[in-house]
RNA sequence: CGCGGGGUGGAGCAGUCUGGUAGCUCGUUGGGCUCAUAACCCAAAGGUCGCAGGUUCAAAUCCUGCCCCCGCAACCA
């Protein structure tokens, strides 16, 4: 058996999975399942990713020990891993023992083949902490990074590896393997990127302690992605002394999402080259889901928490959504609608519906066991014989979303193949004959072969789906998909509906299904108070708080609100919101710069009087010093700004 | 010039790498069927493929320029 080695990212313990990483496992799930029917000996590895600063201070700020943290997540990826199907074959922690010798392995053998790429070097430059990475000088501006974080300067002695020269050699190897990142657009980046040069990675960090402490130097801790990208091989055994599934599994096929395609295509290649160790054989990088069109994120507050879809459909629509939905290696968009409506119409109508009128047919025409006689030669075997060959294809080139169009396109054929031939007049005019038969029999054996295709998107009804047309698998093979396999006088089970069809207005409106803010750290009783779930979190509700501490008159005296006329109004540049503001506070003047650019122009603000809190302590805002707060409501963070009377002078205290 | 994605019938999307009758799902209209989950089948209407140039026998697809939308980042003092 030609052995398959498949990975997800592992996940970071910062934060609970979310539907990016839930796609992660799926996708790889599916990938992993079709390659055992291909008849590869698949090896299929997900995990989590459980050191840094970041998790250090999450813990500290709960009170509790990283690991701590760390346990907590981890039983949640877990628990939700078994709801999904995912049938992983090993589940690394970097916190393990095992894994922390294989990066003592790895960095050994580095070392070893390569000893001048790995030193202590000063590094003196521009810190950004919020990346826990050093900029480049030319990518600062202004104090800030590339992305806009605040960088200090900074002197720190770590552990670099030479990743300059290893420019070419990459440069080489990709050239060499086109097919190495999928999609094509991540493979031109990557070369890009390349090209453009590389600098030598500072891999260590004494600034933080949650982390495997650096061979030979405990005051370092080995930095994320000399950390966690060995995972991959550690997990096989790598570093250990039985490394018989390193041996036999690696290189493998890396999935992940598209923003750290750089990551794994260029430093961890890289290290393996130091190590003399085998480049991975793939990297596929994966989309996006948006929501409404915005990423979804933790900050952005529309995550998606699939927990009721699950609970309410089982693992496989789900599973059959995400696949069909996104094209792999694009961004998609994420709704419950767009759930519902593929639930009803692909899998009640079309899968489902196909099946119960089959297999209703079946049983009252034939005393519920499958035809006595078989079928050679019809047009449905034609249609299936095309079509497989198509599903082999698209699902080789991890082309889902096409591999599950040809299958509904068999499905479309076993419809219109029954339309065609009329069982039930059949039935009424001639009885249970040999024709029938054929015609019900070609109809089920059709639906096996669509039932082995979806099997690896669907394990859990693909199972109770081939138990009711007469077989039994748990598992299937290619060469199941060849015509002939349904016995004939099996015992059939027309049963319930597999995918009943669903109200959707039904369905939506009550509790909110509506993913939003079904949180697993949230109470019940929340999930019913999100409808507006797809927006970002709502200031006003966080605002009027019913039993929000209360301050006193002379709290509320301390901020000197005044009137001020709005002199002139510009919108800063490059910003989304900030409108820069010079206003007359009566016998002054000022600059303030306020987020309401969303919602007014410049022209219609000069004139207006505003209220302004006028001795808030200054800041800086995109490069522009701001001397005060205009009051606004904020409506699902639309501003709308406070009325004055026009007549009321500029300088006026308000109270 | 911060990075990135996108503009294709009413809606949501494939197709663009590897030019060659513009395709899918939903919706709409008409017809058929009654085995089935008000499901299924057939047919029809509906598209200047963002705009303008260029290359070509041929452009949604390749090249150039432009317009617009969105995500990331920043940002709501």
């Amino acid at each position: 058996m030609k052995p398959f080695y498949i990975t997800t990212a592992i996940h970071y313990v910062n934060e609970l999975p979310h539907i990016g990483q839930i796609y992660e496992n799926v996708v790889a799930d599916v990938i992993a399942r079709y390659r055992r029917a291909a008849g590869d000996d698949v090896f299929f590895l997900t995990g989590t990713d459980e050191h840094g600063q970041k998790i250090e201070r999450s813990a500290a700020a709960k009170g509790i020990r990283p690991i701590e943290l760390a346990d907590r997540v981890v039983a949640e990826y877990e628990r939700l891993w078994k709801l999904l199907g995912i049938s992983h074959d090993d589940f690394i922690r970097t916190t393990e023992a095992r894994h922390k010798a294989g990066v003592y392995e790895l960095i050994r053998l580095i070392r070893e083949k390569n000893p001048d790429d790995i030193y202590l070097g000063e590094h003196s430059g521009w810190y950004c902490s919020s990346e826990e990475t050093f900029v480049p000088d030319a990518q600062v501006r202004e104090g800030r990074c590339e992305n806009g974080h605040a960088v200090e300067r900074t002197t720190e002695r770590n552990y670099f590896f030479r990743l300059s020269r290893y420019t070419q050699p990459l440069l080489d190897f990709y050239r060499a393997h086109p097919d190495f990142i999928k999609p094509q657009t991540r493979y031109n980046e990557v070369i890009a990127f390349v090209e453009a040069g590389l600098r030598d990675l500072s891999i260590s960090r004494s600034s933080f302690s949650w982390g495997i402490p650096f061979p030979g130097d405990p005051e370092h801790v080995v930095y994320v992605w000399t950390d966690a990208l060995t995972n991959y091989i550690s997990a096989l055994g790598f570093g250990s002394a039985d490394n018989e599934r390193f041996t036999k599994y690696w290189p493998g096929t890396h999935l992940i999402g598209k923003d750290i395609v750089r990551f794994h295509a260029v430093y961890w290649p890289a290290h393996l080259l130091a190590a003399g160790l085998p480049l991975p054989a793939q990297i596929l990088g994966h989309g996006w889901w948006l929501r409404d069109d915005q990423k979804i994120s933790k900050s952005t507050g529309n995550i998606v928490r699939p927990n009721e879809i699950l609970e309410s459909f089982g693992p496989d629509p789900f599973r059959y959504y995400l696949l069909r939905e996104m094209v792999f290696g694009q961004d998609a968009n994420y709704s419950d609608e767009a759930f519902l409506q593929r639930y009803n119409s692909d899998l009640a109508n079309d899968l489902g519906n196909t099946l119960s009128r089959s297999l209703k047919m079946c049983d009252t025409y034939f005393g519920g066991k499958t035809p006595p006689v078989t079928c050679d030669t019809n047009e449905l075997r034609d249609a299936t014989e095309s079509l497989v060959p198509d599903y082999l294809r698209e699902m080789d080139n991890f082309a889902f979303q096409r591999g599950l169009d040809v299958v509904w396109k068999l499905l479309t054929a076993i419809n219109a193949y029954i339309v065609a031939h009329e069982p039930w007049k059949h039935f009424k005019e001639r009885g249970a004959d040999d024709a029938l038969s054929r015609v019900i029999w070609n109809i089920l054996e059709a639906q096996r072969i669509v039932w082995i295709m979806m099997f690896p998107f669907m394990p859990t009804l693909g199972t109770e789906a081939l138990r009711r047309i007469g077989g039994s698998a748990t598992s299937v093979r290619h060469t199941d998909l060849a015509w002939g396999g349904l016995p004939p006088k099996a015992p059939v089970d027309a049963g319930q509906a597999l995918f009943p069809r669903i109200d959707a207005a039904e369905y939506m409106k009550p509790s909110a299904l509506n993913g939003g803010d079904v949180n697993q750290e949230e109470p019940k009783e929340n999930a019913a108070v999100a409808p507006a779930a797809a927006g970002p979190p709502l200031e006003t509700t966080q605002a009027i708080a019913p039993d929000s501490h209360q301050i006193t008159i002379d709290q509320f005296f301390e901020a000197d609100l005044r009137v001020a006329e709005i002199l002139a109004a510009e919108k800063v540049e490059k910003s989304k919101k900030l409108m820069k503001l010079r206003v007359s506070t009566g016998d002054a003047e000022r600059t303030l710069v306020a987020g309401i650019a969303s919602k007014y122009t410049a022209e219609e603000l000069v004139g207006r009087k505003v209220v302004i809190v006028a001795n808030l302590k200054p800041a800086t805002l995109m490069g522009i010093e701001s001397n005060g707060m205009v009051l606004a409501a904020s409506i699902d963070g639309e501003p709308s700004l406070v009325a004055v009377d026009p007549s009321v002078p500029a300088g006026t205290k308000v109270k």
